[in-house]
DNA sequence: AATGAATGAGCGTTCATTCAT
DNA sequence: AATGAATGAACGCTCATTCAT
């Protein structure tokens, strides 16, 4: 009763330990919808993991999809280019440390790219999503191209993709991107993908 | 004659209609299950995409699960190794070709994924799914290896995996796999990805 | 095409042949309807088991229902008191005879009450089958208290009620109603609700 | 931060008017189960006739089977003998009284009884259900026989399932069990069973 | 006359969302 | 602000009945 203003239902919270609810329910959308993908996680889920009822989750959130379109959104801000500086290590090591990134990424996608199929809006995102995370790489590519040893006759953009396809199937799989000579391997193949090889 | 509860689903249709009908049925469920996938394909949607009532599609399936994965152990079954006889093209021609091949495939992998999520059954097929196409393609990379000029650093299971991830999610975005010149490209990164290149 | 009258789906048979057909399907119903009940009972359960085609159940039967009504009308018109000749054997020999007749009835009975519950029709069909029933026991009770011995403070009505109810249970019990020893001691019970003990 | 599908329905209700709306669909379900049976009575009959949507059903139980086997249960545990005490008055009127106990019993073993032709677990709980009954009868006929005066020729099981057979049917017809006059002949034919007359 | 394929209303159940407290 | 009870549309599936062959 602090205010006269109804403010509607989702307000953006104002006091702390709202935000801290606000929070946790985030963090267990995350990981269900990572682990159970978009369908098969309910609200009530998320609410309970997070400790709270199911009403609370929607005096923070308009819906469902609302809250895993945050997330992506959440990330995509987050995540951009890391770009590690001074002289670049060799390649596959260089490409083996990304590799072990952005664990969460994958399944997110997952779960956008399940949402989107009933809602063009998440549609978009989806595509929007992709098309950074393309973006990114392909950033890279092209610094890497104008230093020389990249492939010249290939289309950047399908490399990309191709890059893309296989980090992001990666990260899905969990007990493969926890395997270290599996990620070293993968490093390498994904070198070559890449770069010419040294005489 | 026959006695108690004889009477299920699922009998070997009798007539000729029928089977036009299982296979409308059936034609239906892979193009809904690859574009929407498995959770948003209702019973009633295959059904009526098929130009048939819900009833009809419980006269030919036991049940929703029981499409799809009817559907991916036909795809298994039929899609056995055509393997190219004669000798070789150049390594990159034959991906080429493969690559335009098996357009089916990955949309029902992804949905026997969804379902596998809810089914451990299905869980098994889709293993077992994944488990064919690797080696498939192991197999190829074996007799490529035998050859020669594969490199000679890589774990072959990775590089399948590599390849098998790629081609997979080639197959979904149907856009990508209809324009030669991209999977011309993808062609020329797969072949570099397992090739030597030549002096 | 053997005649222009289209005659209607229920036409009364006028083929040998058919006619065997419709025995068939009525015997099947019998026996499931007593087994598993009415409304467990599925048409198609009724037509396999008689050996014929759903198509062909609605041939002879204008629906469900109606199979179960003419069987007990039938069994109603059929089993009219077959009335013992000859001085009655002592009363508990005479009412053991009666408990091991008619093991159909019951089963039968509990269908049509079952129906009943649906259709206010066979509801009344119900009401007059045990009616039937009734009359039948009550008729032997007033030759029995004609002949003196039976107690002369008891309302017959109920009487009747009495021994109809627990010999309608009884054959509902099959494994009850099979064993020689139970059924004695049933006769002998039945018999003390009826007769004045000798001296 | 309860975890894994914490959210089944079924939660011990938290809220006062939760309670009243268990006991509420409880008591319509018992009602119409018992008027209409088991399978005539769906879950959204439960619902409307208790004043709440589906939706609240499922919330208390887990399905209608659930529904059915508390109500038994609840029955058994409510119902155990209340034996009287003191000096027997004579047996007729102790049976009389012991007729007007317990109208609802009848209606809810019958639902049981259809449940159990579908589920395996409810047949049991319906012979649990008879056994108890009987058991309570088979009791008080040990409690007599040992007081003398019942026929010692009888085998007091059958006896016992006799009488459970007339008590069970009069409660099922409830224009008879409200009736004294029949009441108390049905007491007398059943004390006749049970009782050597007196000299 | 017979077959069995097709139909669709209806049931049991789930879950995103709203509402009373 | 928080709770959790209530809602009801929608899904998977069954089966009495009709219809084309």
């Amino acid at each position: 009763m602090t205010s006269d203003r109804p403010s509607g239902p989702v307000a953006e919270p104002r006091q702390e330990r709202a935000l801290q609810t606000r929070q946790a329910l985030l963090a267990s959308a995350r990981e269900l919808f990572r682990t159970r993908g978009y369908n098969l996680t309910t609200a009530k889920d998320i609410a309970a993991s997070a400790g709270v009822a199911v009403g609370s989750f929607y005096r923070y959130f308009i819906d469902k999809k609302q809250v895993l379109l945050e997330l992506v959104q959440q990330h995509l801000e987050t995540a951009l280019p890391p770009q590690p500086e001074g002289p670049l290590p060799d390649p596959e090591t260089a490409i083996d440390r990304l590799l072990s990134q952005d664990q969460a990424e994958g399944g997110l996608l997952r779960a956008v790219i399940a949402l989107a199929q009933q809602d063009p809006a998440a549609a978009d995102l989806a595509a929007e999503a992709r098309r950074q995370v393309h973006l990114r790489l392909l950033q890279r590519l092209q610094d890497a191209a104008a230093l020389g040893r990249v492939w010249p006759d290939l289309d950047l953009d399908t490399l990309a993709w191709s890059v893309h396809t296989i980090v992001d199937r990666l990260h899905e799989e969990s007990d493969l991107c926890h395997d270290p000579v599996r990620r070293r391997q993968l490093a390498r193949i994904i070198a070559r993908m890449i770069f010419v090889p040294e005489a």
